[in-house]
DNA sequence: TGGAAGACTGCAAACGTTTGCAACGATCCT
DNA sequence: AGGATCGTTGCAAACGTTTGCAGTCTTCCA
């Protein structure tokens, strides 16, 4: 019972061909095309998507996978994704991986046939995998890097860089280190990192064992830090500082007086009190350059003499927001 | 390239009509059943959705719209609908509408052609236009209830009750209550239950002017629920009252002793220090069911004798969570 | 004035899948 | 042993759209 193109056609007094002409954009008359359109609100057409995919074999849709939606800084990655989705016109499939590689691959499976292009938000899978399982002609990585797919990400080496850097001039000389799961490729970006901060020595960066993206993570890891002489610690998520702050506090631990504590990509870094100092990652911004990379990708990809786009690797800066949470140490803990 | 159903047939030895049916749960023998299983494994195969739909009528996709994914309640409404539709193998268009009634139209306009039934998460439209443009038989509204339409909601006046309940237990007999934006169905619910709670006197209710829901709304709030003689403060949200926890903390009020604050939603109560006391919402369990009903609703509305799924009204209840920023009032403020 | 070129339009095929119908063989019952 | 029934299969149509091709009509130039 919906309209289809051949009511529109009917109600203009036209072939099917002249209306589905007059509305995509084809050539014929002026009158034509304004009876067609007129003829297509009057009768509230909207064209089928799934004959249009067939025929075209666009699916007219893309595809976004992230490992958990709960995250805020997927959260705003889907966001920015989602924005730019909608001016261009396309609808997106959204799945959430739950953190595990092997959903992650079912998911882009089934959706690569749904869709025009697929948006990989951090995966956890490996490199091979990934190239196996990806159409390097449709897919963009976002927050990873793997040589023969697109990519946009931060400069997470840099962020954690200023972070470390901030620190060491507030005075702080021995720093606490709460990584995430290791072997994950923001992981070794803020490795590149803080090798980088520490190169001309004056600062010392102890590691603490990997603990989940949660604040449940920072709380368990707190306890670890303040039995260590660390003066400033240094989280891998926002989310695991907060919990470390909250930890720290109910502990008699005053923040920033007797530890500074860093956060990183400003996600729920105001909700903390207080409010932390954080690594700012552009996740909306970097959501929307992954869909336009991926618009140009796959209309590359469409032309035969395929010149794949010379900027399909960007990079998005991060920068320090330095709030409450740090200042310099009182004295030697 | 990508491997047809013809494909298979043929690599199989049989029809493309047997191919299908073997696959997709027909009589077939099961001699050809597994031939044709083994050559569809072997071949990679995956349907191709728009043939599909074009001849089913159905998409073999849902689709599901909110207004802010930014906003932790509805990410994690987000991820039980996520986690559900997987389960039933069916991708999910997620669309934000940037709490926009407008754009929240529109993208069920759009969306509702190419699923086979929508979700609509605490849709910012009015009744009449939201009865206007969703199909009574292919949507379930999430968290708002309209006559005419099938939904699941959480008790929100209860879980309101009970917070009220708490804190006049607890001594206090003045509560400022910070709304949401008014006219929406949330906000009525509360209502409802702030009536209920002081019916019987003995606790006053202040109720300040409606904010966004943000941590920034609840530190506008702060001040002026600071100026009130308020012992207790009720946030809409869970981000409100973190909001306000922080700006009166910052001014030197203490939580819990000099002010309670309750939120609600359990959402980021446990980022909050000290943590938040609030109304507990299952929204995962919320997002499932909603999926769940949602499915059933299209079912019934496939078979001619349609009888509507009795339940189209889900209620699920909600608790009070009770962490520490609410205790006793030390003296009249 | 004749022809070529161009603008506009319609016919029909095609995309990959599902499904009604009919055909076939085998099995069962009487 | 004959007919009916059932299980299994293939043929062909259909879904709604886009698009190559050819046709018609107009316009322009020589």
């Amino acid at each position: 019972m919906p309209t289809t193109l051949h009511d529109v056609a009917r109600e203009a007094g036209v072939s099917a061909a002249t209306a589905s002409r007059a509305l995509t954009g084809g050539t014929v008359s002026a009158g034509t095309r304004a009876s067609v359109r007129a003829a297509a609100e009057r009768l509230g057409y909207r064209p089928n998507r799934a004959a249009r995919g067939l025929i075209t074999g666009r699916a007219g849709a893309l595809g976004l996978v992230v490992p958990d939606l709960t995250n805020p800084f997927f959260a705003d990655v889907a966001k920015g994704v989602a924005a730019r989705a909608r001016a261009a016109d396309l609808p997106v499939f959204v799945a959430d991986a739950d953190e595990e590689a092997g959903l992650e691959v079912e998911a882009v499976r089934s959706l690569a046939r749904s869709t025009d292009g697929l948006l990989l938000c951090s995966p956890r899978a490996a490199d091979a995998q990934l190239l196996d399982v990806a159409d390097a002609r449709a897919t963009v990585l976002l927050h990873r890097r793997v040589p023969g797919l697109a990519s946009v990400v931060a400069d997470l080496a840099d962020g954690t860089r200023q972070a470390v850097e901030h620190l060491r001039a507030l005075g702080h000389r021995r720093i606490a280190y709460v990584p995430g799961s290791p072997g994950s490729w923001a992981g070794e970006q803020r490795d590149v990192g803080l090798a980088a901060a520490t190169a001309d020595g004056g600062v010392e960066v102890v590691r603490f064992p990997p603990v989940a993206p949660t604040v449940a993570g920072g709380v368990q890891a707190a306890d670890l830090v303040l039995a260590d002489g660390a003066t400033a610690v240094l989280a891998y998520n926002d989310l695991v500082a907060v919990g470390l702050l909250g930890r720290a506090t109910a502990r008699g631990v005053r923040v920033p007086e007797d530890l500074s504590v860093v956060g990183h990509d400003d996600t729920v870094a105001t909700m903390a009190h207080p409010s932390l100092t954080t690594v700012a990652v552009p996740q909306r911004r970097a959501g929307a350059a992954a869909v336009d990379l991926l618009l140009r990708l796959v209309a590359a990809a469409r032309t035969p003499g395929a010149p794949l786009p010379e900027d399909a690797e960007v990079t998005l800066t991060t920068h320090l927001v330095v709030r409450a949470s740090t200042a310099e140490p009182t004295r030697p803990r």
